[in-house]
DNA sequence: TTGTAAGCGTTATCAC
DNA sequence: GTGATAACGCTTACAA
């Protein structure tokens, strides 16, 4: 390994100058620099990261908590950060904990051990050792930014999608189709995008006056399996249920599985819509309405608003907002629509 | 910050003893042992990386180089590096590359001069460039460790899946179906992967005496569109074609769509078979059959292989192939069996 | 069993 | 403009 005190030396200065210059800060000979940059480079001098972060306390590297790369909503977030990072010469360190509290905070305390600049978490359920563990990250002040729902204690920068708002587009859209009887299938209880998403739900049925019954919500897992065991269920009870709304695209997939299964036909017995718009939602036969998110966006966003804390910015705990758009497919075709499609 | 001297003043102890303490390398009394203990935990202690990577030259992270996380197959062995790097107390860093070879280069000396402690490599396009590069981070005795295809000349571990003895499965496949006239869409020309599978399809035709037309031969780009410009190209032709082999699902699924668009029904005039088992595979209409692969183990194995390698063992530049298996769905069934499944 | 002290490769503060 | 030199926080001979 060439150090600067190699050429320092076969530049006849010392290792002070040697290091203004790879560092261009100016008051050093153009000669010099000249001399030095021409040798550093001769040598193929790499600098020892290691000791420079050890001096400077900057590392170029962000942290990423996610809770399974492998769930396909959190791939294009992770190229937005990505992308912003390493223009900014950044790298990113990232780690799938399941959503599982105490790996969480473990992986939070490792990093910042490990000495990252910032650090991006998505929380996906509240949990108050969580939120204490990055109230505490605050106070040390590393920088941080929520990706995801934002946790009300939580007074951090914070970016995601208006869950309730997509929720509501989406039942609205039932509802405007003439339905009413709209039942929804739910994630995991404690998931704080469930939870937003069935708000919206909630309100848009309240606002076009369309009553909920109580067996018509079914508490799911986000899993495949759990939508399809949800429209089972819910066809076996005959409730003369409508439509379905989803909050995930998995589930709803899982639910248009079971609706095809027991013979009938979506969206004329029955629509369906879901939220997330996966790139399988295009595909399926039929295709699926449901509620797209810039997710990517959402990751650079998320990225951009971490390096200005790096910077030095002061961060209030902002939300940021991002606005989810309604994707109409077939699954919510009115049926005269149909034959025009 | 608390640093062990902190720590040694007070426990009247030097910084040394804490640090022995810490490391666990015995030769401490064991009462000093637990004073040190106890009052690291109480100041909450944590070790400064940085300084601790600059004595040892070891990092505790890993690098990750893959063309995009965003294309379906590399999350789940992304996953499977995480899971077993995370389990010895790695960090991985992860960058995606567009397969860009430019970037390829600049990402493999960032992460090196970072410190990392191995990295995993995808290759997907055979650039001498990169594999000087790739060279020389072997002379340097950085453990290097190659994920999907095995470029010849390169000569460190590598994991990928038996691409041709795949697509050798998935194309017998038809031709025990009765199919002969088999057309194929492959990937980019220079893509290893698509190159490997085409040589399973033209064994698979040789050894069972179907000949090969060059016009059943279409160069796609991996991505959807290009499975559907394929089959519509292929069928406005009138060749007569049977079946069709993609060597990936995702232009297989968009084969399908022009297929049916074209009012012809699949597998009864046509068949297709697709690589890679992508989760849609499962989903489509009619689900698609396809070669699996393990890809979260081809990660996992990858990561065991590169810890050897840090661990100290020496790397022969094994090649560790894994076995695909075929899965049979409604895409290739014959007719005969349609209606029982 | 414990302490002293010399680095690891930088950067940054002084002087000159 | 340039050069000593002192950190940064840790590990590890070598002494004691």
């Amino acid at each position: 390994m060439v150090t600067i005190y190699d050429i320092a030396k076969e530049a006849n200065v010392s290792p002070a100058t040697v290091s203004r210059v790879l560092n261009r800060q100016g008051n050093v000979r153009t000669e010099t620099a000249q001399k030095v940059l021409r040798i550093a480079k001769a040598k193929k001098y790499s600098p020892n990261v290691m000791a420079r972060s050890l001096r400077t306390k900057r590392s170029n590297l962000i942290g990423l908590i996610i809770p399974d790369i492998e769930n396909p909503i959190y791939p294009a977030p992770v190229r937005g950060i990505q992308d912003v990072a390493n223009r900014k010469d950044y790298s990113v360190i990232i780690h799938s904990t399941d959503g599982d509290e105490r790996k969480e905070i473990e992986t939070i305390r490792r990093l910042s051990a490990a000495g990252v600049d910032g650090l991006i978490i998505n929380i996906s359920e509240s949990c108050t050792l969580l939120v204490e563990e990055i109230s505490k990250l605050r106070k040390s002040s590393l920088p941080v930014v929520a990706l995801g729902p934002r946790h009300p204690e939580l007074e951090i920068d914070c970016v995601s999608v208006d869950n309730e708002k997509g929720a509501y587009l989406a039942v609205e859209h039932l509802l405007k189709l003439g339905h009413r009887k709209i039942a929804v299938v739910l994630g995991p209880k404690d998931n704080l995008s469930s939870k937003e998403r069935f708000a919206g739900y909630k309100k848009a049925m309240d606002d076009y006056c369309a009553p909920i019954a109580e067996e018509w919500i079914y508490e799911g897992s986000f899993k495949l399996g759990s939508g399809y065991q949800a429209a089972k269920k819910l066809l076996a009870e005959k409730k003369g249920i409508e439509a379905i709304f989803c909050v995930n695209d998995v589930m709803a997939l899982g639910a248009m599985n079971a609706i095809q299964e027991e013979g009938l036909k979506i969206p004329e017995d029955i629509a369906v819509v879901g939220f997330d718009d996966i790139e399988l939602a295009a595909l399926s036969k039929p295709s699926l309405s449901t509620v797209a998110q810039p997710k990517y966006e959402s990751g650079k966003i998320a990225a951009e608003l971490l390096f200005k804390q790096i910077e030095g910015a002061q961060s209030p705990g902002k939300y940021y907002s991002i606005e989810p758009n309604l994707v109409v497919r077939q699954s919510t075709l009115k049926v005269t629509q149909i034959n025009t499609s």
